[in-house]
DNA sequence: CCCGGTTGTCGAAGCGCTTCGACACTTGTT
DNA sequence: AACAAGTGTCGAAGCGCTTCGACAACCGGG
């Protein structure tokens, strides 16, 4: 009696009102609250939608309202990037829409600019989220020129009337160094992302690469940045020549996911043990650096958190209110057994 | 002239209509194709809509349609499962979608079978792909009640009425065991996932299993399975383990993706070269192959056509088509450096 | 030259929901 | 006692599209 009716769900709104009696907007009312209904009243229609296993046509729902309770998530899938760092993201983005009632659409960065159109144009989805933004990315005059609210998840070079949030990279690199410096260490490297990654002006990889530069400054240090192929050995080549022509480097900065625990045993392999001749401090997932041996001191990407706030940005300007343009999440160095004092 | 309008798309059918002298009606089969419109009327058509940049509203065409063009798929995110296989999947699914002219809204597994029901009642989704299934899903029952067509990657124990596809892993295990074979081995193990993806009875695990089994029995060989958690202590203390208790053993298959590196490397920390003392054999991504050292002989999980194939057979079902109710992909081992004949 | 059969187009009736104005009550105010 | 100000509910008008039946216009065959 309870149960929701088996078989077909063809139960509209009409068919609750009737069984309710009261009318189809009345019905509509007790879902959406927008008008006050008495508690009586809503109890028996609460009732009836169970009874009946009543799910508004999310069709005629958005055709009614002009709204679709769907947001578009535009995803990357290239070389440097992460896979697992994106799978967070969109797992994360996923979570946070649900709880304000809506659901997601997955894109890929190869529909481009299009694809962002043709669900927006279509009403399809309400709002959109873009992720792996370049300094000069193609989409954002048509994001600008949108009538539907977006978040892009990291920094273009000009975010001028757009919605930003991301780990704050610049932060990032800059507070590696300052452990390093902490620490004692005086000259130190960055192995950075793909050079394609640079090359292509993803935001981020330059600005760990002007975080660490600044920080190198300020601190009175040496250190130079190396961008580094995601293969085991560019890497290798990589951290032997560093040590060959730097013989005083004791500490580096790892940004490139893929080649961490290859740069620790070339290390290794090259005579240096880790933490004691050479500190490593990474930018990458925290499991992976927990995982890593020895675990590696590092500044987690929040994935979650950034997901997560993006979706709540976009609900504000969904809900009509102003949002701040820009949002960058502190970035958090957790010390682990790959960072020690320099030696002397 | 030809430039899409700028600014607001409130373009809707009867604009256009109006624009190239025709009812809306004629507008709309232009679209669909489903009556014969004349060559010039199309034209005609055709140019108001690019003129005016009109995108048919999605939501008034599932209403008047009862089709959302909108596929459902839902993904897992747990331990045991390997985050860039899952990637690799999607990002296949909503490309073939895509060239269906269908969308893909993205479900997380706990969403569970709410979620699903709730996308399949409301009529958000047409269709439903559902991963990582487990040999008694909760979400079969569900699935088949359904008035909605779907798709499982992967087979449950009981298929009965359903459409399942996947790489054929009992087939993957017994490959990789004659590739064993024939090189020589005499005394093989199984590496697998950990204890709890067994636990959960996720098919494929068990399956590799079962065909590891059979082909050692059939080709008179030795070997056991040996479940392995996703960490690199538990890799190492299993391979150190399996050395010592098995001094015969030389050949070795790998179905435990994060764990494939380091059981390479256990091996030589134990004095074993490979591929001359030990060969390695792994069921993993390609890629993830290839970047070992040494390259790593595997049968490689063809995601990328199992997500396409498991979107053609919902297109088939939709269109009211008869689909095979199981598609097994055949393994392909690919020989790389880490298997060699066995030593004598 | 009329008739059955195409072929191409139109008009109108929905699809299932939201929302707006109306309205009947109930309260609280003077 | 009369009225202004809420409350709670209803009816009807769309939202923008698809689809069905109708129907001209044209075709060749008797």
């Amino acid at each position: 009696m309870s149960r929701p009716t088996t078989g077909r769900s063809v139960v509209k709104i009409t068919d609750v009102a009737r069984h309710a009696g009261v009318s189809p907007s009345t019905v509509s009312y007790v879902l959406s609250g927008k008008r006050t209904i008495s508690e009586e009243t809503r109890r028996r229609v609460r009732d009836s939608i169970r009874e009946l296993g009543y799910r508004p046509h999310a069709g005629a729902r958005a055709l009614a309202s002009s709204r679709s309770n769907v947001l578009a998530l535009m995803i990357p899938l290239r070389s440097g990037i992460a896979v697992p760092v994106v799978m967070q993201f969109a797992m994360s983005v996923v979570t946070a829409a649900r709880r304000h009632d809506h659901d997601v659409l997955l894109l890929t960065q190869e529909e481009g600019e299009d694809g962002l159109r043709r669900v927006a144009d279509s009403a399809l989805v309400d709002a959109l989220i873009v992720m792996d933004v370049q300094m000069k990315d193609p989409r954002l005059p048509l994001l600008r020129s949108l009538d539907r609210p977006s978040v892009l998840i990291g920094f273009p070079a000009d975010a001028d009337d757009l919605t930003c949030i991301d780990l704050d990279f610049h932060a990032a690199g800059a507070v590696c160094v300052e452990h390093l410096a902490g620490l004692g260490h005086r000259e130190v490297a960055l192995i950075g992302s793909p050079p394609e990654v640079y090359a292509r002006q993803t935001g981020f990889a330059q600005r760990v690469a002007d975080g660490f530069g600044a920080a190198v400054r300020e601190h009175g240090l040496t250190g130079g940045v190396h961008p580094c192929e995601a293969a085991p050995e560019a890497a290798r080549a990589l951290v032997a020549r560093l040590l060959a022509e730097r013989p005083g480097l004791t500490g580096i900065l790892v940004h490139n996911e893929p080649v961490v625990d290859t740069v620790v045993r070339a290390l290794r392999a090259n005579g240096r043990a880790v933490p004691q001749d050479v500190s490593v401090v990474a930018i990458c997932p925290d499991d992976l650096a927990e995982h890593a041996e020895p675990a590696l001191s590092c500044v987690a990407i929040p994935a979650q958190e950034v997901g997560g706030r993006a979706v709540e940005l976009l609900m504000g300007k969904l809900d009509g209110g102003t949002v701040p343009a820009a949002t960058l999440l502190p970035p958090t160095l957790t010390p682990r057994a790959s960072t020690a004092p320099a030696p002397r």
